[in-house]
DNA sequence: TAAGAGTATTAAACCGTTTTAATTTGTGGA
DNA sequence: TCCACAAATTAAAACGGTTTAATACTCTTA
């Protein structure tokens, strides 16, 4: 099964290539009947011209960037991605997104991709954990392929546009503090993710630089997704006596504060009553839940048009551009999963 | 600022293209001190190899398809964008997702920039009102370039993997009815939607086939985004008196529905047991509401599965293939916003 | 010092299209 | 019937890389 090429058509139409190439510009310079001929010459032979030789001549037209996220069914980065799309627009720019889904496989195809289809340029999210794979990064910066990160990895000098993960979780401990709260738990995410390890240090770093004690049993792994975490938050509670419940949960995500919010639902103990929930990114869908979630909030819109604002820079100038690196703040939002402790 | 080829970087690095290009290549056979120079060259011109170009001679390695979506932010798509990864993965293909944010022009864009850059074809939620234009598909065809839709759009013969939306707007009014409710309203989305058109239908079909008689006011237009239903909603409880509410509202779909739901709390209208809600589609959030949504669920995973199985099939096949339409079926799901009616 | 074996480099062909300039065909008018 | 002009078609160059086969260097070693 040989490819078809334009040439395959010439031929069985008995015409030239230059032809055929008219037809399928849609050029007027053609006769009716020879237009119809090829067509369904083309047809039969099922032939489809390839977009990467048609391109070469005058370069392509389109002008896109990539973004690859690491979770397509996560709101926290198809916001992310929004706030990309909105100043690649304004640019001129089109944004095709894809999602490694946590596989470091994906990214590194994805990557290679991109560089190959004449996408400009790529925002990654990248994979970073232990000590992962960046050739593929290398190879990027090799062929001065513009790019920006969306977190930081060790050993790399690149754009990145990042938030402050370690300061975030520690104003929201801060507030608790304030709050009156002491029995402050934290419900940490995926072992292995880099979030994870950084919040961890905040809620550390919090507790030191406040009266209060930290033990060990204070940090418990519950995983970010919502069925995990509504599993793990049910069991944590089954094998803990009334007495020993926290007032305060520091989650590790938005989205596995809603399944802690559920799993207390179905265990009977009420928000913000008993039990203080503070969540983490602030996705769309916690504003709009019936118990309205107090979060940090991630700018993630704001995260995107700068990391596109970089890429596109980078992709226009016609010299190499030192690598930047910008940090964004966060911000408490209080709402309704939270309450002052009064005694 | 003419562009940058191979030719300038061998020219200016005093050696042959062929040598650079073994150096882009990381071939083993080029002198490491005439790597270093060439390298060093490449970055003072800031020369970035055109992928097009590369990829011309052996034909692109990655195996990719496309699917435009309506709204990267709508779970409901990035689940079905889900299940096409999910089939396209374990065929060897990565995919790439762009939405279009409902913009014709985008979906345009997209459809000519897919084929431009060697994705093997696409999967499109396309966007019908009215009479839009079609041509881009024509041309789609034209080039032989296999592709699916996941509406049937007037007046092309294409693959297309849908739901019965009438139909399962049909089945929520049934059950409704069953429940013993004859108040029932529903709000409708944005006007220029075929989806809206349709529900609408299913909706006026259900009455016609009940011994209940419809009224204009009982379809009234809310729009599908939460902040817009949430402010119409409170518009519309407020301009009514108490006895003439509904017992329970069809909505457009669960975004609108979780709008909807949010004002009725504000007005201290309660679900279900004032108001009952059903929702449509199911998306992911509905379920891990504290108020499950009561929904028609649309197979987002298996429409997904579905397009991406139909569309590599066209991708492989080296003769045209007649275009293939199927039609999935919701189902009702019933949860906590909808309740029986007694009197 | 020449031969032989690697190692590094180059020149030229090639990938599949579009474009341009040149050529052929067709048409209507003198 | 021939010419001029327009319409349709073609041949060849171009796009920017990769690859291959041939060539030019370097070392060893006899």
């Amino acid at each position: 099964m040989k490819k078809i090429t334009i040439v395959d058509v010439a031929r069985k139409a008995g015409v030239s290539k230059g032809t055929v190439s008219a037809v399928i510009n849609a050029k007027n310079t053609v006769k009716p009947e020879t237009r119809d001929h090829i067509l369904q010459i083309m047809k039969e032979l099922n032939y489809r011209p390839k977009g990467m030789a048609r391109n070469l001549k005058n370069g392509s037209q389109d002008r896109a960037i990539g973004i690859i996220i690491k979770d397509l069914n996560y709101p926290f980065y198809t916001a992310i991605a929004s706030g990309v799309k909105e100043y690649a627009n304004s640019k001129g720019y089109s944004v095709v997104v894809t999602s490694s889904e946590n596989d470091h496989e994906s990214e590194i195809r994805f990557s290679h991709m991109f560089s190959a289809k004449d996408i400009k340029g790529a925002i990654i999210a990248p994979i970073v954990e232990g000590n992962s794979e960046i050739e593929h990064l290398f190879k990027l910066k090799m062929i001065n392929y513009p790019f920006v990160l969306l977190e930081d990895v060790r050993g790399i000098q690149a754009n990145v546009v990042a938030i402050d993960n370690q300061n975030a979780i520690k104003k929201a401990v801060k507030y608790l503090i304030d709050c009156g709260h002491t029995k402050i738990v934290h419900f940490a995410g995926p072992p292995q993710s880099s979030h994870t390890q950084e919040r961890i240090e905040g809620f550390k770093q919090a507790f030191s630089e406040s009266p209060l004690i930290l033990r060990d049993d204070m940090i418990v792994s519950i995983g970010s997704k919502f069925e995990e975490s509504f599993g793990k938050t049910i069991e944590y509670f089954k094998n803990r006596k009334k007495e020993d419940y926290p007032t305060a949960i520091v989650c590790f995500n938005d989205q596995q504060a809603l399944g802690v919010i559920m799993a207390l639902k179905e265990l009977r103990i009420k928000v913000p009553d008993d039990i203080s929930i503070v969540g983490n990114d602030d996705i769309y869908y916690a504003r709009i839940y019936p118990v309205p979630l107090t979060t940090i909030r991630a700018p993630q819109h704001e995260i995107g048009r700068k990391a596109a604002e970089i890429l596109i820079r980078n992709i226009e100038s016609n010299v190499l551009l030192p690598p930047e690196k910008v940090v964004l703040e966060t911000e408490l939002i209080i709402r309704e999963s939270t309450r002052v402790l009064n005694e």
